[in-house]
DNA sequence: AATGAATGAGAGTTCATTCAT
DNA sequence: CATGAATGAACTCTCATTCAT
């Protein structure tokens, strides 16, 4: 018995140290840029081995989309939990922890959300971890959004269909990392992320904050 | 079995051919799994043609790209050529106009943002088309820049650095159709993209618009 | 009639451009790095016109093959058209003459003699032409033959099957031509062509030619 | 169907049959008439097998060429290593020997000296075994010449450049054997190759062999 | 359980040849 | 006659996946 619980825990050591070496991988050169034997390597398992622990290439894949979505998930978490905090310094204390992790974990955040396989590939495989990876997701919005409702309901924030003002609260925030990520790339822009977060709140807080507006 | 285009129309009408074949089968497949030889046969002509028209696969896709930008540049300058409008209203305007694009170009706004090849790809052949495609975004996002800017100085909008804002809005407006594209796929919010637009507008425009706020 | 002939004329002013075109496309690329298209290009006319002129690529690489021979041929008939010289004296100027052709038509030698085709290639279109240069090449050896037969009548040279004799002759300048080919190529030996064929006059001469020998 | 090679041994034993089946393909169609799939299926392995045990076409064409210059230079290494013969002799086994590599090993010498692939092919890929091969070929002629220039001190052979005639002999023995494989090719001269050489002998040798030349 | 050699179905690209104009 | 756009078979090389050991 014993022996088997370390078997498993070798079990999950193995699985981590592919995850990791995935990753790296994945990171730096792309879905289709990377091959199963250079994880392997990297890794320092053999290439058959990795078969023994994910189904396949786009499994890997998307487990480490789950393993991302799990930090960010924890953080977001656990940036709630603060006590003593207004609902709107709570969202901006979220999309601050959104963009830390975007710094901190940037190997995880390209993989979720910019070197994506083709949508065919994503498809095909529509095996449980896409639905726990959905869920994540679905996860992390209503956990924004209860921070809304709470901001809605002791008057901090206007009235607003809250789930539609999650969503379009965390596609800004997408947007603007993505902009500046794919402008990294292209070197079309030319201004810090770090300036364009902190137009972007101006621009949507004030919005947000009940404030007496001519149009009220 | 016709084996020569005898002029200079015949030759556009042929490439705009493949143009339409290839933007179809990416937009179904993505960029790595779309095959030449299916372009060739949606397109009703044999492999090596594509070679004649085009210098590769990639080339052939950044083609896709700089044609759908060149419709996006075309809507955005017909939109704020409109007389009569304040700037925020042309700003409202180009957001529609993008919104539109994304829904009467689908396939062109996909492979623009979306079904992107690896970097790696992108930059290994920075040919001239590549700089095109840059320019264009360039001026892109300098056409929204003069409505900034003439919001700023007739009072419209709250003075602000207008290049950044500039990009910060874009930046939203992909970041909304991007979440939505994303969960189109994975289905998990179920909320309509427009809207989300209207949300959107809500929360930055009367951010963006000069009013009483408290904290002025 | 007039008319006609012109025309017949200006069919051979044009398969002569093609022929040199091919010529210098061949020696610069080797058979199989050239293409059609490039010959046509060199030659200003259009890729379907050599097809015109020429069954196939083989087939122009065999006519350049049979110029360069027709050259060599006639260089060695009036090489041994010259009056009032031995036998000797003509075989050593039949040699200098060889190597005068490799010096002044290395692409004639080149495609003649190095940059072969598959055997395959060649032997699949046994057609008319090939019989001609392989009697060419005969008739070459034969009118050398003619040289060595002379030689052995008048006593210049030893007693010796005159047939054979040549074959050696001629197979000895080819070796010394090739390996310096090859050696210019991968930079082995670094012997000038010259000095070669001088130290290979010394020995082969001295021994065709009749002497004192100890043996005899 | 077997799908490992589990020790060294193994490994060797496939890529000599890949080795063997690719020397027989490029024997009978030439560098460029040679499909990969062609070497696998002869050799009984997969097509991606080969790329497993050589780096591309070239290279495994390349580790032929040194394969057959090993065989070559082991029999000329022991020729010159018997005991007890002059320095003419051996220079006369050193011809035999390589008439007889030709002939027993046909399928290496024409890889090595006739079916050349294109010279732009050989030199893009200058990988370490190229310049094997060239050292190769270098310390053939070297042997060789160890035996040239015994013959000079001894005085069997006259004073000599024991290089330069070193050079002139191989290339001698060059000519002799690709004249007559060209003729065998091309069916034009029909003198077997034996008596060429014996003619070759007396007419090198007793040029060679220090002897009462009337010129002396 | 772990391996890594073997596989073979493709992938993008080339180019000799054809034939409608 | 002349053209050159079109063709598509052929080519080399890759790599996710398998499975005998």
């Amino acid at each position: 018995m014993i022996r088997r619980a370390v078997n498993n825990k070798d079990k999950q050591v193995k699985a981590a140290k592919i995850l990791e070496a995935a990753k790296e991988v994945f990171f730096e050169k792309g879905y289709y840029g990377t091959r199963i034997e250079t994880i392997a390597e990297r890794a320092g398992v053999g290439t058959g081995t990795i078969y023994l622990y994910f189904k396949s290439k786009i499994e890997l894949y998307k487990a480490i989309q789950n393993e991302g979505l799990d930090i960010l998930v924890s953080m977001v978490e656990e940036t709630i939990s603060w006590p003593g905090m207004t609902a709107l310094a709570k969202m901006s204390a979220i999309a601050s922890t959104y963009f830390r992790f975007y710094d901190e974990y940037r190997e995880y955040f390209d993989i979720i959300a910019v070197l994506c396989a083709t949508p065919a590939e994503l498809k095909e495989t529509e095996t449980e971890i896409s639905h726990v990876i959905d869920g994540k997701t679905y996860q992390l919005l209503k956990l924004i959004e209860g921070v809304v409702k709470e901001g809605v309901q002791n008057g901090e924030i206007v009235p607003i269909d809250t789930w539609k003002a999650t969503n379009v609260y965390w596609g800004i925030m997408d947007g603007l990392i993505l902009m500046s990520e794919r402008h990294n790339m292209q070197n079309v822009v030319g201004v810090e992320i770090e300036e364009l977060v902190k137009v972007a709140f101006e621009m949507t807080f004030y919005g947000i904050a009940r404030s007496d507006r001519i149009s009220e």
